[in-house]
DNA sequence: CGTGCTGTTGAGGACGATCAATGACGGTGG
DNA sequence: CCACCGTCATTGATCGTCCTCAACAGCACG
């Protein structure tokens, strides 16, 4: 797991952790394991004692809607927390499991060493910016869900997924998910995604093979009305250009 | 200010203050004025060194798009903290502005203050709760903006905001929007709205009146298949039902 | 060689947007 | 006191986006 958490560094590390704090942190994580490609991460209703980070691969929150459809709230990669909800709130029931996209790698801190880490105020306002953060991304989500049309949803779906990567140093164009995992979470029918998905690759904004990588950052980010400044990331903001109209 | 504060001072016991330090919080509140409905509380883009706390009226987050369309993100009632996430991340230009729909009374907490009262972990813990809970009102909005029907929507957004003013002893059936408030925040057009809000007139879940006022809560948490759990409000168990099936 | 999953294509229909007009109400100024 | 105005609520008609259903192609898998 040498290897493997160098995404959790620099996600902490954009969320204003200091040298000494991410040592602490992460030493504090422990016991990787593998997760094969949509398995469960954590299960609804499940109420274990530890936080789960994702260390590779991608993974999503979803809800199940009880005609067992899937609605997918936010993707998690590398150097995201899975379940810091169920840390802070003690609310026993949420409805909110985590799925893993791909296969990945993932690990845990126990709450017992999640309590020593926070004695730190520093690290704590960390562990809040991080709540902070998910909670814009849900708010920008939130808008483009409400008034955008699908071509813009699925666009800045892909502009959120691309630019958090970059965040944690994956700048690979190409993203790991099937087109029905954008079509649940952009709220839309799988049917209507791929031919939105057409569209974008017939403006030459994704390439043709039957996966999904984009060619033209720079069009996909206004096809969405893209604005990377909530996702409050110093390192982005030459890369994505900043809306001004 | 002395009466307003109530409100406050339950949202903070929701969250797990404990008497001591809602004593040192409620007394960091500085400085409350009136707000006509209508005007700006938080200028989007402005960035004053002080937190807003509303302390009487509703108010609401939104963005403005560039045909000068409003999106409500979320609404505000007393006790909410209107702009912690200025505080917590260093993002200079939130494109998000605070707007009173009623009259309204705010006040502010310097941010000098805040910093001291973040130095007791258990505060800065609520804090962070505060936020937390925040996200998770956006998360359930947004699975029901995105895979919702407009009576789901609509009725999802009445229960949120009923709940919300229980839990802060404001039991009140009537709602202080109006269908464009509703609309703005629905991601609807305003006829759509009213042609909604018609429907559940005629279902006897909303009075007849010109206003905004919920008869039959049963039957409305029942069509937005709202479950109050999110909102992490134990006083509110009792009586918003738990979907079960 | 079948079986399952993802991606693709076509046709019909529903939900909600848009445009336009009218009514109801309160406030303002003549 | 009444005419005028602005805001909010309401209604009708048309149109477009996206959903649903259904079928099929490509590919990996056992």
């Amino acid at each position: 797991m040498m290897g493997t958490s160098e995404s959790l560094a620099l996600k902490l590390q954009s969320l204003g952790v200091d040298a000494v704090d991410l040592e602490l942190a992460l030493q504090a994580i422990k016991r990787p394991v593998h997760v094969v490609a949509g398995a469960d991460i954590i299960r609804a209703g499940d109420s274990a004692k530890r936080l789960t980070v994702l260390l590779a691969g991608v993974a999503c929150s979803y809800k199940r809607s009880k005609d067992g459809g899937r609605s997918i709230l936010s993707f998690h990669h590398p150097g995201d927390f899975c379940d810091l909800y169920r840390y802070v709130l003690p609310e026993r029931d949420s409805a909110v499991g985590v799925q893993a996209l791909t296969d990945a790698v993932v690990a845990v801190i126990d709450y017992r060493e999640m309590d020593e880490l926070l004695t730190r105020p520093k690290l704590a306002l960390s562990f809040w910016r991080a709540t902070m953060l998910e909670a814009a991304i849900y708010r920008e989500r939130l808008t483009k869900a409400s008034c955008g049309t699908a071509l813009e949803r699925v666009a800045s779906l892909l502009c959120e997924q691309l630019a958090r990567r970059e965040a944690i140093g994956i700048n690979g164009a190409r993203l790991p998910l099937s087109q029905i995992d954008v079509a649940d979470a952009a709220g839309l029918s799988v049917v209507h995604v791929n031919r939105t998905i057409q569209t974008l690759r017939s403006l030459n904004v994704l390439s043709k093979a039957n996966h999904l990588e984009v060619i033209d950052r720079k069009q996909l980010a206004q096809i969405a009305k893209f604005d990377g400044c909530y996702l409050n990331m110093p390192r982005l903001l030459s890369n994505w250009a900043v809306r001004v109209e």
